[in-house]
DNA sequence: TATTCATATGAATATCTGTTCATATGTTCA
DNA sequence: TGAACATATGAACAGATATTCATATGAATA
């Protein structure tokens, strides 16, 4: 049976070789909803900001507030989601946090998405 | 004057080095809204789904809505969305419209998001 | 042409999410 | 210890968003 020699849209089209296939090598669902939980974390601008600065240099939280021209609690909430989304670390240093790029993912995953930007 | 060498969070903190230089290199505000806009069409685990199965092949509406499990016209809504973003592209077949992926940007940004959750 | 099938779409709704505000926690230093 | 500074956090609110429902559009066929 050709590819898509099948009747689209009756029952029966979901026993046909294609949707067979896509079936069979579909990912686990959690797999699929951490996937878009994460992309979910890099579709926000204010942090996609966030690591756009710390791709520069470690900064403490206030420097990222001033940087980004917001206040220290926005900042501060959405530090909160990157670091839960393993995407930033932190370290203390007397009454500051500094905060950092936890690996190089994060650099691929910005990068791929501009080259689709820049079509 | 050493990187960190400075007094943090205070409002000269603005002019030092680092903070120049992260200015310096920070992209054009449209386009980090834009590269957030982008993920954020990621960032739903019914357009990932929808993505995950046209990697396989080109499929029709009601053969994503099956395999999904879900109405068509949720999945004609989502469709809609990934289009806008020229993640898919679509040819009408008769009574049929038959979507697939844009290009392989969509396998690449997904595949470096799925390095990041398998770790 | 009328009917049927496949898809698209607008409005409504419920849920989710980002920021603000107030305040708590944690650290340094006098 | 107390004051000042940096950060974290909970609650509340406003704006965004995914699905549903009803219906419109578009195409094939009897």
């Amino acid at each position: 049976m050709a590819i898509h020699d099948v009747e689209c849209c009756d029952d029966f089209e979901v026993h046909s070789d294609v949707v067979q296939a896509v079936r069979s090598h579909m990912p686990d669902d959690d797999d699929l909803y951490d996937l878009a939980e994460l992309f979910k974390v890099f579709g926000d601008s204010t942090r996609i900001r966030i690591l756009y600065v710390l791709f520069e240099s470690e900064l403490c939280v206030c420097d990222i507030a001033q940087l980004l021209n917001m206040t220290q609690s926005a900042i501060s909430h959405q530090l909160k989601i990157l670091k839960q989304s393993r995407l930033i670390k932190s370290r203390r240093e007397g009454k500051s946090v500094f905060y950092s790029l936890a690996d190089d993912h994060v650099y691929r995953i910005i990068n791929q998405g501009f080259e689709h930007i820049k079509e």
